[in-house]
RNA sequence: GGAGCCGUAGUUCAGUUGGUUAGAACGCCGGCCUGUCACGCCGGAGGCCGCGAGUUCGAGUCUCGUCGGCUCCGCCA
């Protein structure tokens, strides 16, 4: 296209017109070129990262999803190209011919790739222009999230977010050819599908065709790939959406990738050396980091017992310790009459000010806890705390012993009940380590969490809940205690954690009919709500069901550990918000009166005044 | 459902005890500039201080409400 088509210069200034491709062919992306490169004749197209406008010599730095690289317009190697140039602001799409050449002596640019050679145009096309963007595409520049999810599209042109979705891809990619070689079969499983009454909340479709009727999007697709297994499809995997519409988190979005997984004639073990040479594979192949083989194992019971948490991060220590037994009949009537009292010994903590105890306060109040009771040691081994005066000499020694003290260590205690002691120290032992410097950046602790309980009491149901799902089954021999002690029973039911988070989790299923209403029975649903709610499973069950298990890792968790990304939201190309809305497309919205009619919905009206 | 942090120029932020005309840096616009690379120099434009009430002679600043973003508790088999 030329000038012709602009005949209007009021309007179309002369040196801003749009061109077209016209043939022209990207060569190299702009990471590419170095001195092996020179004098080369190329092409390269992306965005005006810089402008540097020296009135004689123009630079640009062209980014594309790739890299940088620099391009020189010399007004006398071609004044009318280098004239034009003027005109670039950032931003704008260009494309450029030129030839590779090096940089003057000294003038290299040693943070780039590309920054031995620079390219001197010699013909270049304006493939668009750009308004000046809401915010600078750089990553140096921490913008609000508001606007960055607003503008996504040009936040993701900021390589530090670009690059996680290149690991994303290679993740992905690794994770099927791992998968793929070991006979897995990729099959797609229904998005429109039934409400299941367990679990999260769902998210509800209405049927037009079926008025008052609704599909449901799939929290995982549990029974489906129960039931490719009973196909005798026998080893199944998908990376697939899962919704579940339940309050946000850094690390929880509605809808989230997984990569499901279920395999038949398989045990506890298959699964595990499955999933974990599929991991090490992913780390090997995406980061070149080299995982442990096997992956440490750890009971859940003892990860409560030490960690407070089922998702310990072990990538260090300071171990929770049960000092219960020292205060039994103890003065400190606080601790006495405690079901359970814990203690967090931190090497080196004396150097904590009071304010910050007090923070920690407040933090584990969050957790229930109705305070923070600590015991500084000071370097003359004296006991600086505002509860110590009521321990005993003998419990002093005791706690002394126990907890291996140490001047300049301090000691936090909580006391009460188990899951907010739990949770309040476990917590507080996460803060602790990052404050003390005490996690490595850029190292990566698997472990497996096994042996979880069956159910778990529901307190506001007033019943017995599967902790994991109601397919899993119990751990041989358990089953009497089903019965007797629900809460007992163990599952054959294993967690994956990376770092603190949970990446994965899975079990071996239910496959008789018997075994799937004995679990049913004990959640308290009688065989015709099971019949009801997943009769398609129990009547699959009755015909050859083999026995089956799998796991399910949650994607973008891991690649967000992988990548260390903050937020899930960095590895997401189209996250939502904290209140479940999209800022760039403005879902959801309201819809018209016409297409809420043909659903056969009709809205509450709203409160007036 | 609840708690906390934040909201001032396009962006990132400062703004004292409530007190004249709300500042800085970067960006943007104009001019100059042939080796820069976060180029440099000169000049300029740019503000409903999220929104609404209240207290006050006077509110960016204090109070209440509200909207939005984030973090967390509950929730998430």
């Amino acid at each position: 296209m030329s000038e012709q088509n602009f005949q209007d210069d009021s309007v179309y200034d002369k040196y801003r017109w749009i061109d077209e491709l016209g043939g022209w062919r990207r060569t190299h992306h702009n990471n590419q070129l170095t001195a092996a490169n020179m004098d080369e004749s190329v092409c390269l197209m992306g965005w005006v990262q810089f402008r540097r406008d020296h009135g004689g010599l123009i630079f640009i730095d062209l980014r594309d999803r790739e890299g940088l690289t620099q391009v020189v317009f010399s007004p006398e190697h071609n004044p009318e190209a280098h004239e034009r140039a003027h005109a670039i602001r950032s931003e704008y799409v260009v494309a450029i011919k030129g030839q590779v050449r090096p940089r003057p002596e000294g003038m290299a640019n040693s943070n780039l790739v590309t920054g031995e050679i620079e390219i001197v145009v010699d013909e270049w096309k304006l493939l668009n222009t750009s308004e000046t963007p809401p915010f600078p595409i750089e990553d140096r520049i921490e913008v609000g999230e508001n606007l960055r999810l607003k503008y996504r599209f040009l936040d993701l042109r900021r390589p530090s977010l670009a690059r996680n979705f290149v690991l994303r891809n290679k993740a992905a990619q690794s994770v099927r050819r791992y998968l793929d070689g070991l006979g897995f079969l990729e099959i797609e499983t229904p998005v429109l599908t039934k409400s299941t009454p367990e679990g999260a909340r769902d998210f509800l479709v209405p049927s037009r065709v079926n008025p008052g009727q609704f599909f449901a999007l799939p929290q995982s697709p549990q029974l489906f790939k129960q039931m490719l297994m009973v196909s005798g499809m026998e080893r199944y995997f998908q990376i697939v959406k899962c919704f579940r519409d339940e309050d946000l988190r850094a690390d929880r979005q509605p809808e989230f990738t997984q990569i499901d997984i279920e395999m038949s004639f398989v045990d506890e073990q298959i699964v595990q050396d499955m999933a974990e040479g599929m991991v090490r594979t992913l780390f090997r192949e995406t980061l070149n980091q080299e995982l442990p083989d096997p992956f440490p194992r750890m009971t859940f019971a003892d990860a409560m017992r030490d960690y407070g948490v089922d998702k310990p991060d072990v990538r260090f220590g300071l171990k929770l310790q049960n000092v219960s037994d020292i205060f039994k009949g103890s003065g400190f009537k606080v601790f006495a009459q405690a079901s359970l009292v814990k203690l967090l010994c931190v090497p080196g903590g004396g150097e904590l000010s009071r304010k910050e105890i007090d923070d920690y306060t407040k933090f584990v109040e969050i957790y229930g806890s109705k305070g923070l009771a600590w015991i500084k040691v000071k370097e003359d081994g004296e006991w600086q705390s505002p509860i110590v005066k009521f321990f005993s000499e003998e419990e002093k020694a005791k706690l002394a012993e126990i907890a291996d003290v140490q001047p300049g260590d301090i000691l936090f205690f909580q006391a009460g009940q188990a899951d907010i002691v739990n949770a309040a120290l476990g917590n507080l032992r996460l803060k602790l380590g990052e404050r003390f410097g005490l996690i490595e950046e850029g190292t990566f602790a698997p472990l497996w969490i096994t042996d979880f309980p069956l159910l778990e009491w529901d307190e506001e149901a007033k019943r017995w809940v599967a902790r994991h799902h109601p397919f899993t089954s119990a751990q041989p021999g358990q089953l009497e205690e089903l019965d007797k002690n629900p809460g007992e029973a163990l599952a054959r039911a294993y967690d994956l954690v990376l770092n603190g988070h949970e990446i994965g989790g899975g079990s071996i299923r239910i496959h008789t009919p018997e075994m799937q209403q004995k679990m049913f029975s004990a959640l308290g649903i009688n065989e015709q709500e099971a019949r009801a709610k997943f009769g398609f499973l129990m009547d699959a069950l009755k015909f050859g069901a083999p026995p089956h298990g799998g796991i399910a890792f949650g994607l973008d968790r891991l690649i967000m550990i992988m990548t260390g990304a903050k937020s899930i939201r960095d590895v997401i190309a189209f996250p939502k918000t904290q209140k479940a809305t999209c800022m760039m497309t403005e879902a959801p919205s309201e819809v018209a009166a016409s297409q809420l009619r043909e659903l056969g919905i009709r809205l509450r009206e709203k409160k007036e005044e």
